[in-house]
DNA sequence: GTCTATATCCAGATAGAC
DNA sequence: GTCTATCTGGATATAGAC
């Protein structure tokens, strides 16, 4: 470390305390002296609490438009990875579970969003958007791909989506709150995506 | 109203509170504005602010017990009003959303667990067992039954009530956030049914 | 049971030395 | 940029009159 990056640091480590006991109960001085300065000191690199949330929101919850596989909706020719079988779709959602469960920052900024979603309507919105409309628009998307393959039987690609990816963001939202869980949700999802599969293919023959 | 029930009031107010700031975000002197007194009269009616939450927990979430459908898991004889078509699941189904949504107690009560359930360990297990486990073991019996009864074709029944009831609590959470989209959701709502039954029924065949 | 008054503490935020 | 010192307000909680 050896500063240059003390305001990153705050930002970090309000995170990391917003995601837990929320904006409101945590305090300047407990995010000041987890960075290891003074409160005051905090005030050089943010006018008050609240900019401190705004930029995270800004910077922190804003990269998810640049990396998240979600932000992107073109399923139009990229085809390439495709998961046409059960294996290759737990393969690949089994993947993307573990790296959003376990990356400090989008986990941390998903339970933040939760815990602030009643109190404040644009975190509200950019809750919906994130770990709902996206994800529900993304798996969509998939699966109409699939569908014109013939992997999958036709039917209404949004409520397959729904039952699709719905049920894993409860278990994500799970492990979220009782981490030592994981294990078992992870061969709940396993059982969940082959049965899906199974009874799209069957139901199309 | 007039008085002698000061203590129920004191008990609602703080609810609708933690519901939507949390506990710690809410003060005690708001809860008794809301409730028409002053602060230091809301001391003779809890020891401190740790009370309130504490008998909330026990008496309004703990009255889920005794009211709560999902509370009760014995599917043994009482087939009676089993729903066997998928009109009859669609309006079961949809009345209990509706009441869930709209009544206050359980839906302040859902949200506060939601707001707190990464602070307090204990919360976290209420959380998951009112809001997930029950309403699984719930759906789980309910299926079961209807496989038994050549309803819906055989498969993992505990899979099955996820893929149908977890989609749904996501929708009732969505509902919490932005409640102008209840009607939208409740389409959602019905084609998911429909076709959950429609898919289920034909592989069984 | 409710009130006013008060004690104590800690929050967010600012001033100014280094 | 970080510090100490300080301001101001609001928090939980208690004491004691009515």
């Amino acid at each position: 470390m050896e500063r240059g990056n003390t305001k990153q640091e705050i930002l970090e480590a309000a995170l990391e305390m917003f995601s837990v006991q929320g904006f409101e109960a945590t305090s300047i001085s407990q995010i000041a002296s987890a960075v290891g300065i003074r409160k005051a000191s905090l005030y050089s690199h943010f006018e008050n609490k609240q900019a401190i949330l705004d930029e995270l929101v800004k910077e922190v919850l804003g990269q998810y438009e640049t990396h998240s596989i979600f932000a992107k909706t073109d399923w139009g020719k990229d085809n390439d990875n495709l998961p046409l079988t059960p294996d290759d779709a737990v393969k690949m959602i089994g993947g993307q579970i573990r790296y959003l469960l376990h990356d400090p920052a989008i986990s941390r900024a998903r339970k933040m969003l939760v815990i602030e979603q009643f109190q404040n309507r644009s975190l509200a919105k950019l809750q919906t958007k994130q770990n709902y409309s996206d994800v529900l628009g993304y798996f969509t998307g998939l699966i109409k791909c699939l569908i014109q393959k013939g992997v999958l039987a036709e039917d209404d690609p949004e409520i397959m989506a729904a039952q699709f990816c719905l049920p894993i963001s409860v278990w994500i939202n799970l492990c979220d709150r009782e981490p030592e869980r994981e294990t078992e949700v992870m061969e709940l999802v396993d059982k969940h995506i082959r049965q899906f599969f199974r009874l799209y293919q069957q139901s199309g023959r």
